[in-house]
DNA sequence: TGTTCTATAGAACATTTGTTTAGTATAAGC
DNA sequence: GCTTATACTAAACAAATGTTCTATAGAACA
């Protein structure tokens, strides 16, 4: 994917076109807001773009150029997180079929990585991890996390869900609070399973 | 603004193609999609979508048909808030001005209220409202606020801010900390100020 | 009963706009 | 030096599409 400066022009004309009339510039639109002077020199570079998977268009239709950009994404909420509960495991082909609730959130929330999903915290069993009642939280499909990362954690013996920094130790595990004033518990490493990295909490107030 | 069957059909035919193809539909792609027989009839039917402010158009643009809604809301995040120091008030003009930073969160997190902002959270001081050091709050500027919500309130004599619900009650007010082992704070009508209602937290983790 | 308003039809017009084709100039590769 | 790929120009075609104009039917209204 090589650069070229009246390309990446043309990209950026594009976006503030979008972002100041709300619909995409026309081939000719394009030719006067970036000073050229061929409508086929402005196709030439869609084109590239558009191989590059860096727009996307319909052909003949008028307007149809789209940035392709992950702004927003659809996030789909699986179900509930729950102490007693292991959180639901649900593979990502089905995910928008089983899902309660879409939400939308965009990338300054969740940032910008895949199979993410949300879940609605039930019970205060999460108050450690300032988590609360209603809290949703964002997750990402993950089967290990590194060390240092909060991850939703299955402890087998406890059956139960937890949410905790974690850390490998020599034989054992810490599992610490996102709450400094907590204790961190240990637990041998046969005895946890990662179900999920938290991506983002969330808590809605008022109606 | 009257019902019109058709009228709300074509509303919706105009949301589902943008749902699906990302640009606006043509008068005959309407036309098509909703079974009318007349380009004049969609227009007659866009016009007057248009003067109850539902669409937006720009004269002789093809595609150019907008929904007027407010999906996304640009949030500034205008600073930080700490225990020991107010939040800073800014007047709605110069929020964006002033902002560090502009967050873009669908109503899916904030609802669809005006004059929100953000403010980062500094240090550990929110802990009891199950508020960390590097969450992110989403405020509602307001200087007063219902029983029961959630505000920024600036105790005077503490000359400290903290986030409580706040309730009413005879000769005094009762500060509840959201996290419901916690115990409440009393104090006077007098000494308290509320500086925003609080509308959403939000904390991101990883990277 | 005549008038007015809303909803609809059909056709024609004038642009707007995606696409194509045939070239030129220049730098890179071999 | 010849070939090839990239960047660009010019002109023209054919559709796609917003707009307008005239006309009709029924309901509401006075």
């Amino acid at each position: 994917m090589k650069k070229s400066e009246l390309r990446e022009r043309i990209l950026e004309y594009i976006r503030l076109f979008f972002d100041e009339r709300g619909y995409a510039p026309t081939v000719r639109d394009i030719l006067k807001g970036c000073d050229i002077s061929s409508t086929s020199l402005v196709q030439y570079h869609l084109n590239i773009l558009e191989k590059e998977g860096q727009i996307r268009r319909d052909p003949e239709v008028f307007r149809s150029i789209q940035l392709v950009e992950k702004d927003i994404l659809e996030v789909p909420l699986l179900g509930t997180i729950a102490a007693g509960e292991p959180i639901p495991v649900v593979d990502s082909d089905t995910w928008s079929k089983r899902a309660e609730a879409m939400l939308r959130l965009t990338t300054d929330v969740v940032g910008s990585r895949g199979d993410i999903y949300a879940l609605k915290v039930k019970g205060t069993s999460m108050l450690d991890a300032l988590i609360n009642d209603g809290d949703v939280v964002i997750m990402e499909a993950a089967r290990t996390a590194e060390d240092g990362e909060m991850a939703a954690v299955w402890l087998k013996d406890e059956q139960e869900v937890t949410l905790k920094k974690i850390y490998r130790e020599p034989g054992r595990i810490r599992l610490q609070p996102a709450n400094s004033e907590m204790r961190a518990i240990y637990t041998g490493p046969e005895n946890i399973e990662v179900q999920g990295k938290v991506v983002a909490v969330l808590r809605k107030l008022g109606q």
